[in-house]
RNA sequence: GGGAGCUUAGCUCAGCUGGGAGAGCAUCUGCCUUACAAGCAGAGGGUCACAGGUUCGAGCCCUGUAGCUCCCACCA
């Protein structure tokens, strides 16, 4: 019975993918169970907000991961993926009330709160399902079984948990403080959620007139519209300047109240004018100087950022509005002195990019200091480890500085935080229950109506998703999960936040490992942006190149934690790799007429067999190493030379003589091919899993998938070193062949006679092409011995053995000596260095000797080699 | 003001614990050789940012300098 099969000429991904990946989960491949007799290797995803869908960032966080997770099911592994998506809180609260201004010309207080939602979760369901199916397209083996969501009734139970066990440890607490707030979104943010950019400003020097006096201070500020709030004006104590003035009243311009002039150590005499207007409402060391000094909190701004009541005439102004006016009233006024220009870091919102304010709020924290102590312990004891390394600088720079998470939100979308407000007594219960009753008077109590932060919910998802507060059999097997794959810009956010949470909660750290990634930038090397639109849908490149072609891609030339430029012209050079391999495995079926693979004894391999096997068993012990040590763009590298080049080029050209022999193709070069094939496949399936799926299922391998097949393993009895190098010196001549037969300007289709003569003598004789004789001379190449030296030729030295290539094929003498002549330039060249190296009595002394060993080889060889070109450029002269 | 990263072929980037500089793309030459023109063969192109140091030996380790990028930071 015949395998043969004829393959379409190129491969086409749109026609397999879908297929392919339908089966995968039809037979469910990706589920994973919890299998005693297995070691489990876990990830969970970052789940990706609804908000949006897949863009390249994803698609390089899912390759990875689905790389790892491949490999090592692949292994023997029990893997889990859990995959999942988040709320995004504000994000997608924006997103809902964008859509429904722009159809229906509402707001959401038009809806109401609950209507609200509604629209909020249909929206969820519509955007979460379309990004799911996003992930299935570039391939992630995720358990679909597992799927989660932030804010499901699992993650809903852990969230309440986690507050109630804070607020009765005292780490949750609820507060008046500065907080950054956002005037667009209408809520408070954390700390990193602010972006800060630097903006062109201004300094307005203002004067302000001391009470029944002629006296005044300048004071030099940013934000003149905070004067309405400004509560004293601080000197520094050491200040002579103003010494007297300490203790006096000021005259507040455009309003008129009275305040204090105080004198207080933050106060930078060389800064300015050395003298601070302090408004503890509305700046963070305001506020802290207002402590000390007891100095009332006066908030001049409304939560959308136009002036309340405190600003007097300006009230309803918009914060920018006012400060227009002001500045032009205090102008006609003759109390604003002078306008410098001044660049300074403005905060804003990471999600709308609105100015942020900072602002005196009551709001929920959670108190970090204690949390996050262990968090930095854990990864300085290697607990958990960051690949690459030096990102645990940012994370313990983040932790070593932190100050308390502001985590209450007063946004509509997102977990509502667990505590009730007796309306009547004004007395507040903490609970997990979904109502509350008040202890004190028997009053149904009313819940607090803001959220929490969304990473307050992310934070958890490690455990959240594996069933946590619930001793599952899930939190025992897969907990700690093996390895989380990110980005480097939501460290802060979310792998410190991960990190304390599972160290409080569950006592251990929530990963072993984290590998961080770059960022997938444009050509130019800008960041991928809506606002500049040079941003490159995954999709489009999976439906034009295919998957396998993109994952390559992602996963290649890049190294942890680097940027990428990301380039269709790159993207092409993956599609054509997919396409060789193809074409490869096409050429193998249309001459395979076995229809076991089986791996003959060594006594019938040949040479250049033993060279692609030993080849072969080297790389799968490097590509299995690399990827152990997350060098994923290594192993790839490694894979795409092997194949390409190796198998391709060389083995492939090197045994079509033995598939074409009249009495039907070699078995011996069939199963070499084949065994050598399956085993690059395999390795390449977690890189590029649809391609190499559809190969192998055409191929006899009696196994039902690639992905579950076994990774391979590296086989002493596969290792052939002499054979490497005998190879090695086969192919040095056929390229000084092909070398010399360019430079004559041969023709391919011409064939020339090849005379090898070996060191001892061997002779070989041939007419046909020069890649047949040379291959069928590799056997004995170096062995052999026979008389008889064809003298008018061209000849090649390799190591070993002279190539004679008679002259009548080969017309340009000329060119020859020019050759040659470069020849022995080189050799001498060469030799010089090596007797530098040899001559220098500290090499020899201290390098290992194998180095020295190696170099003096190396010397005798090219002498040798010297000598044969000198031979031959006489006899030509 | 701190901290990190980067600087290697025309372009984009690899280069593991220090032992004769690599890939892809681009360029040039010749080929439709029955797996593949999304291909084959050949070629050109780099004082590895600069200056010192350690070493028998440095792209790699150390020090300094310059340029670029990013992160963090309350100087009004």
């Amino acid at each position: 019975m015949s395998t043969k099969k004829e393959l379409a000429k190129t491969y086409n991904p749109s026609e397999v993918e879908d297929r392919i990946y339908s089966n995968w989960v039809e037979k469910k491949y990706f589920h994973a169970e919890i299998d005693k007799d297995k070691k489990p290797f876990t990830i969970v995803i970052p789940p990706p907000n609804v908000t949006g869908q897949l863009h390249m960032g994803h698609a390089l966080d899912e390759t990875l991961q689905d790389i790892l997770i491949r490999y090592k099911r692949m292994q023997g592994y029990s893997t889990l993926w859990v995959p999942g998506t988040d709320h995004a809180g504000i994000a997608t609260q924006i997103k809902v009330e964008e859509e429904l201004r722009v159809n229906e010309g509402l707001t959401r207080y038009d809806l109401g709160r609950e209507k609200f939602l509604e629209r909020v979760w249909q929206w969820k369901e519509k955007y979460g399902s379309r990004i799911i199916n996003q992930l299935k397209k570039i391939g992630s083996s995720c358990d679909w079984d597992r799927e989660r969501f932030t804010m499901d009734e699992g993650c809903s139970k852990a969230v309440k948990e986690v507050f109630v066990n804070l607020y009765e440890k005292g780490l949750i607490y609820q507060g008046s403080r500065i907080i950054n707030w956002c005037p667009h979104c209408i809520t408070a943010l954390s700390d990193a959620e602010v972006d800060h950019a630097e903006q062109p400003g201004h300094f307005w020097h203002i004067k302000y007139n001391v009470k029944d006096s002629d006296d005044f201070v300048v004071i030099a500020t940013t934000r003149p519209e905070t004067l309405f709030g400004d509560t004293a004006v601080a000197v520094n104590p050491e200040d002579e300047r103003y010494a007297s003035l300490v203790g006096k009243t000021l005259i507040l311009p455009l309003v008129g109240r009275e305040i204090p002039v105080i004198a207080d150590e933050y106060v930078d005499k060389e800064f300015g004018t050395g003298c601070v207007k302090i408004t503890p409402a509305h700046d963070p060391n305001d506020f802290e100087v207002g402590l000390r000094h007891n100095l009332e909190q006066i908030k001049v701004m409304n939560d959308d950022a136009t002036m309340n009541s405190y600003a007097g005439k300006y009230e309803g102004m918009d914060r920018y509005e006012c400060r227009k006016e002001m500045i032009k009233d205090l102008e006609e006024m003759g109390l604003l002195l002078k306008i410098e220009d001044h660049t300074h870091n403005v905060g804003e919102c990471y999600r709308c990019g609105t100015t942020v304010e900072p602002i005196i709020s009551k709001q929920w924290f959670v108190k970090m200091e204690p949390l996050a102590k262990p968090a930095i312990d854990a990864v300085k004891n290697d607990e958990t480890e960051f690949i690459p390394e030096h990102f645990e600088k940012i994370y313990f720079h983040w932790l070593e500085n932190i100050r308390d998470w502001c985590i209450s939100r007063q946004l509509w979308w997102g977990h509502r935080i667990p505590a009730f407000y007796c309306d009547d007594c004004n007395e507040m219960v903490v609970t997990k229950e979904d109502s509350a009753v008040c202890p004190k008077c028997g009053k149904p109590m009313r819940q607090d109506p803001d959220t929490l932060d969304t990473w307050f919910s992310s934070a958890l998802w490690p455990f959240s998703t594996l069933g946590w507060p619930d001793k599952t059999p899930e939190m025992e097997y897969f907990y700690p999960t093996s390895v989380l794959v990110t980005g480097y810009d939501i460290i802060p956010f979310w792998v410190m936040r991960m990190m304390f949470s599972g160290l409080e909660h569950t006592g251990q750290v929530p990963f072993d490992k984290v590998f961080i990634h770059g960022l997938v930038r444009d050509s130019q090397g800008r960041k991928m942006s809506k606002s500049l639109g040079n941003g490159i849908d995954p999709l489009e490149i999976i439906s034009e190149y295919g998957a396998d072609a993109l994952r390559f891609t992602l996963a290649t030339g890049n190294s942890p934690g680097n940027d990428m430029r990301f380039y269709t012209e790159r993207v092409e050079a993956s599609r054509n790799f997919a396409n060789k391999i193809w074409n490869a495995s096409r050429f193998l079926m249309m001459n395979l007429s076995i229809d076991e693979i089986k791996l003959p004894d060594v006594s019938e391999l040949k040479l250049e067999d033993k060279w692609i096997l030993s080849e072969y068993n080297n790389l799968v012990k490097e590509v299995t190493e690399n990827l152990d040590k997350y060098e994923l763009g290594v192993a790839v590298s490694k894979l795409y030379d092997f194949i390409w080049d190796k198998y391709c080029d060389w083995y492939i050209e090197l045994v079509k003589p033995r598939l074409y022999e009249a009495d039907g193709a070699d078995p011996v070069a069939q199963n070499v091919l084949s065994f050598v094939l399956i085993g690059a496949l395999k390795l390449l399936h977690p890189f590029m899993p649809f391609i190499t799926e559809e190969i192998f299922s055409g191929l006899p391998t009696g196994e039902e998938s690639i992905m579950i097949s076994a990774w391979p393993t590296y086989d002493e009895a596969l290792s052939f070193e002499a054979d490497e190098k005998r190879m090695g010196i086969v192919m040095d001549a056929i390229r000084s062949v092909r070398n010399i037969r360019s430079q004559m300007n041969v023709v391919p289709s011409k064939k020339a006679k090849l005379i090898i003569v070996t060191e001892n003598k061997a002779v070989f004789e041939g007419t046909g092409t020069y890649f047949e004789k040379l291959a069928s001379a590799s056997e004995t190449l170096l062995t052999d011995t026979q008389d008889g030296i064809d003298e008018n030729a061209v000849n090649v030295v390799v190591e070993g053995a002279t190539i004679y290539i008679p002259l009548d094929e080969l017309v340009d003498r000329e060119k020859e000596i020019e050759r040659l002549e470069k020849e022995l330039k080189t050799l001498e060249g060469e030799i010089k260095r090596v007797e530098g190296k040899l001559g220098n009595a500290g090499f020899v002394a201290k390098a290992p000797a194998h180095v020295v060993e190696e170099e003096k080889a190396k010397g005798e060889k090219y002498a040798k080699m010297l000598e044969e070109v000198k031979a031959s450029l006489a006899k030509l002269k």
